[in-house]
DNA sequence: TAGCTGACGCAAA
DNA sequence: ATTTGCGCCAGCT
């Protein structure tokens, strides 16, 4: 199923609570990568564990989907798979070349 | 407590 | 451009 809102999850872990505050504040049309959320969250090298939190993400307003790897790939996605999450993120504006990122300067 | 598993990151080959 | 190896870490068994 799919809550609302993480907010109102009561068993989350301290670590998912504050990686999913970090990636609801993502502004739509942008990204982060895996590394920058895990540091932003205040866990700078637990990037790995920021994947694994996002593949398990329940709450609609986490959009995982913002969330691509450091290299411009871009990652996995669990609903749908990559090529999905492609599609959304260039429909949000996010530029890409193929199946890559373009970070902005 | 000890292992194992990934939507990772990065350097080296 | 790819692939491999290794370090990292939270979460689960």
């Amino acid at each position: 199923m799919r809550t609302a809102s993480y907010a109102q999850a009561m068993s989350l872990s301290m670590f998912r609570r504050r990686v999913y505050a970090v990636v609801a504040r993502i502004p739509k049309g942008t990204v982060l990568t895996y590394g920058a959320v895990a540091a932003r969250a205040g866990f700078p090298r637990a990037a790995r564990a920021v994947g694994t939190a996002m593949a398990e993400n329940r709450y609609r307003d986490v959009p995982c989907h913002r969330v691509v790897r450091a290299d411009g790939t871009i990652g996995g996605y669990t609903l749908g798979g990559s090529r999905l999450k492609a599609a959304r993120l260039r429909r949000e504006g996010v530029r890409l070349t193929g199946d890559r990122v373009i970070f902005p300067e």
